[in-house]
Parts: C-alpha cells; structure tokens; sequence
DNA sequence: GCAACTATATCAGCAACGGATATAGTATTA
DNA sequence: TAATACTATATCCGTTGCTGATATAGTTGC
C-alpha cells in the first residue's frame, strides 16, 4: 500500500501550545530549550511557555507521529551534550500546514465580520 | 473608577471552542442551537460543536463575563419560548478582537515560514 | 399521529495545560 | 575559583475544559 491515509484534516483543530511547537520547527530542528525561546520570540513574548507545558507536548507529538528525536548533532564540541533534537515528520509538516491554513481562514472570517482589518 | 481594567489580551489564547462562540455572536445575538449552527457554517462543516461542548462553553464565557443573556424577543408568537439569546459583552467584544488578532498574527508567522500563501 | 428536527441541560471520562519542584551541566564574572 | 545566572530536561498534580452519551420536551412537516 502507498504510504499511510492518516487525513491531517482529522488531527484539527491542535491545542494552541502544540501548535507552537510545530511552527517553532518549521524552520529546521531545535532542542526543547530552544523551542521555548523561538516561541517567545514569534509571539514577541506573548506566550511564555514553561516546561511542564513543553515537555508534555512534546511527549505528546512524539506519541501522535507529528514529530521525531533527531540523532544528527552539530558539532559535538561545540553542542551541549544534554539537548536532545527534534524535527517534523512527514505527517507534522501537512498538520501544521493544515493548522496554519485553519488560523488564516478564522482570520478571514473575523475580517468578513469586521473584527479586524487587513492584514499588514 | 473608571471602567473596570481588565486587559483582553491577559485573557488569550481562548480555547478553539471559546472563540468560535464569540465569532458567531460578532454579528449580534443568537441562541445556543443557533450558535452551533453558525459555526458548522463558518467552518463550512468543518467543526461540529456538539450540545456538551456547546452549553459547557456557554456557561464558562457568562462566568468569565464575556457574554450576557439577553431578555428582548423577536416577536413572542413567531419565537420558540424555549430558546435563551446571547449577546457579546463589552469586554467579550475586546477580547474577540484580540484573539481574531491573534489568529491573524499566527497566519503571518506560518505566511513568514513559508507554510502557507498569501490570503485571498 | 409520527418522525425528524429544534432546543436546552447535565454527567462522567479523559486529555491537556500550567505551576511547582527537582536535578544538574554550562557560562559568566568578580 | 567561587558564586551566580542561565541552560536543559523531567515529572507530578490540581484544575480546567472538551467530548460523547443521555435525558427531556416542544415544534414542524408530512
């Protein structure tokens, strides 16, 4: 059979805090520390991740298949050897994908009801 | 005192459920099944709000102030006496708007990642 | 009169968030 | 080199909130 039927439509909509994560790993792997910092940053330190949340979420991914550990490592001596490493799979690029789709298309309502204007 | 100074913005991320409430009620009052309703059509079907999902949300945004119940009918003999309008409060209004923000905030992070395209 | 739909309400089980706590390695700087 | 702040991961538990099932009953259409 070709592939696995997994419709990422089915997966919608993720929590708010796995979203996060999956965008934070849009761009390449990071370590869990790293995912809590890109968050802060693309939400200009709106939302402040903390570990208990992060660590449960990434668990959770690792569960759903939406992301994998990572065993390549940058430059052994320069890394700290306690990160572990994380990127998407193939299933969680079509998910957050789908995710992101969702957002702007609850934009564009809100835009349609006249909440908002825009986009810049 | 002037006005009570709550911050909407303290009040985000709304759950998916909260915020589509608050969408369908942008527009002006509703009743609870008509909101369900709504929101299979703002969604274009894509999320069906059962009656626990529906009610329970409704009894959490009255606690947190967000809506209130409305007394005024349409035209007592051509409404169903069962039904219960809600309308946005003040605060609900703001928080909406903020949260509908957000969303778009998140689609131009995910547009920046290359995730998705331009909006229509 | 019957069926399908409208309308609200509650309950129990489960998933997830969030804060606290723990542990310890790394980097900075005095 | 000692102290301090930061980096990094992990787990636990209380609270919140979603979800599906169940209940009840009025309304509409055939």
């Amino acid at each position: 059979m070709p592939k696995k039927e997994i419709n990422p439509e089915e997966m919608l909509p993720l929590t708010p805090a796995a979203f996060h994560v999956l965008l934070a790993l849009a761009d390449g792997e990071l370590h869990g520390y790293a995912i809590m910092q890109e968050i802060a940053e693309h939400t200009e330190g709106r939302m402040q991740m903390g570990p208990g949340t992060l660590y449960g979420t990434i668990k959770r991914l690792l569960e759903a298949g939406l992301i994998e550990e990572s065993d390549e490592r940058p430059d052994p001596h320069l890394d700290d050897a306690r990160r572990r490493y994380y990127r998407l799979s193939g299933l969680g690029q079509k998910v957050v994908r789908a995710e992101a789709q969702r957002y702007a298309d609850m934009a564009a309502v809100a835009r349609g009801k006249r909440l908002i204007g825009r986009p810049a």
